[in-house]
DNA sequence: TTGTAGGCGTTATCAG
DNA sequence: CTGATAACGCCTACAA
């Protein structure tokens, strides 16, 4: 015998309490089907004995399991911390628990063998995964509610305008001044990311300024890829006065790439970020970002798949919304160099 | 009925193979009580058929479900992330899943009932949490399996000797010429923390330096408090040529401190670290650390778990490694000042 | 080496 | 409103 016996069952409720099996199911699931009388009898008993139904059992019958996964592919590791904490604060309280579940190779498969074996009631998937008509396909296919987060159009979206919030982040840095602005683009594969890079051709046709190749760097949304964008763009001459990255962790290798060949941020060049991730706040100098509401998304994400997901009115306003810290001076308090 | 039909089980196997659920299951769980020729036959129909184990029903059948749970109280973010990624390397491949668990409040309640719900095979704790005794014997009680990261004595502690590292990085410190060391500890409920502080002072007094209160300011292992106590040590007067805080996020927290307020790291002052976590690489300028091999430790607790424990020689080493980035300079090599 | 019978704890069906 | 009875998919005893 595995199970100690002394774990009590819903057998043993029933039978403390007169009634059957089923009338304590219908009262754990909330069912209206019930007396009065009868419901706060049993629970009373509940209570007392500190019964908690067995997920395991419960999962079987039902075929779905109370866990909810977060499914990504590992290729921005920024914004994890946000999505998480975001869907935990959406299953506090709750029956669900949150698996993580990083897919490399061949998502499709991966990620349909993991469904097989967990039967998780939902999964949110982030970008570029979300991207993918086949994983939504998938989850239709076998009943698994999901949600892709940083993907507009289609019933399972989640996301606000990245194009919109890059164009007006852009803007903003042309509004001080800055004409000549370099892009470390993300990874091409991303339709985030591209979202993100038209954004700020829209910002730069819209001034009639220069967005030629030469100031856009490809990054992967790494770290270590946006040190070498940076380099990259560093180079370029004239040097571009200011540096846009498609994401925090980018810029934050933009501004150790500036400060190690001596061209202090802000004063020789400024550098904004994007997502608003807490290293954002943790570098120096703290970085200029544009927020983007992952952890508000990630919850909604998860009210979704409960099913609760809010009236329109109720829902968080999910909109992007620039945070200014010390990463940026207008361009006439920039000096040249060092 | 909840379940499309058309997903196959172990009867499905069983008919199709021509023998009976008990052999494919045999099959399953690597049993040797099985012939030769009727595996492969099984094997090769079970990988044709792309069949997969339904977790709920074994899970409810062995009493166990295979969940490996992460369960911390949200003290000390920083290390969450090297240790949610060693433990999803340790599983890579089986038939383990991550949950992530975070518990605030009565830690013993919230995880009794969390483990009642869910089964998990075991569990990984951080520290603080990793530090009560109350935990392990919940864990006893359920048949859970457990692993205290952080927490060397007990046979399921797992951790290296954060007492001597901390000795270690700053007796290196000395040697560089820094006779003034201030130190930012961390909250004095953890023992962890207790151990690096002890470290400190360890070396402190080994070279009949001041170890006096002043030069020590508590933390709470987050960035913000950080800053508060670099602000605070800052002050002191003489001031140290060197602080070193007892995690990461609240050395970047104290450079932050510094910087704005004038002083360079490291030209007017070096700051160093403990844990080494992506962080201490992002930040400018990079940090020094002290590498403590939290993934690997949460490799071997996941393969502890799956009752996998290599054998003593074949164990990564789990030893505190110190990691030079450029946020520490020689005193000769400092000046007093901007 | 293999198969048969029964149970794990819960939910669904359908009759009272 | 309530309760027998039969799943759910797999595993353990015990036989053969």
């Amino acid at each position: 015998m595995h199970i100690p016996s002394s774990r009590i069952t819903i057998n043993d409720i029933a039978r403390l309490s007169g009634v059957s099996k089923k009338t304590i199911s219908r009262v754990i699931n909330q069912s209206p089907l019930v007396s009065e009388e009868t419901r706060s009898k049993v629970e009373a008993i509940i209570a007392e004995t500190g019964f908690v139904p067995n997920a395991q059992a419960r999962a079987l019958a039902r075929g779905r399991n109370s866990l909810i996964a977060l499914v990504h592919d590992g290729s921005d590791r920024g914004i994890l911390e946000a999505v998480e904490s975001g869907m935990l604060r959406g299953m506090e309280g709750s029956e669900f628990s949150l698996v993580l579940r990083p897919v490399e190779g061949d998502p499709v498969a991966r990620l349909r063998s993991f469904i097989d074996q967990h039967r998780p009631t939902g999964i949110v998937l982030l970008p570029p995964l979300s991207e993918s008509e086949e994983l939504t396909l998938l989850c239709d296919e076998t009943e698994t509610r999901c949600v892709r987060l940083g993907r507009v159009r289609g019933e399972h979206g989640l996301a606000c305008d990245d194009r919109t919030a890059m164009s007006e982040l852009v803007a903003w840095l042309i509004r001080l001044g800055h004409t000549r602005i370099g892009l470390v683009s993300g990874p091409e594969t991303s339709l985030t990311a591209q979202q993100r890079e038209l954004g700020y051709l829209d910002a730069m046709a819209d001034h009639d300024l220069d967005r030629g190749p030469a100031l856009i760097a490809a990054g992967e949304n790494s770290f270590e890829s946006g040190m070498e964008a940076g380099r990259l763009l560093l180079e370029v001459s004239p040097r571009p006065t200011a540096i846009v990255a498609c994401n925090d962790e980018m810029a934050a290798g933009v501004i150790q790439a500036a400060q190690r060949s001596g061209l202090m941020v802000p004063d020789a060049i400024s550098v904004v970020g994007f997502d608003d991730t807490p290293l954002a706040a943790r570098i120096w100098p703290a970085l200029t970002s544009m927020h983007i509401p992952w952890a508000a998304m990630a919850q909604e994400a998860v009210s979704r798949i409960r099913g609760q997901a809010m009236a329109a009115d109720d829902a968080p306003a999910l909109k992007a919304d620039l945070v200014i810290r010390n990463s940026v001076l207008p361009l006439e308090n920039q000096s040249g160099a060092t």
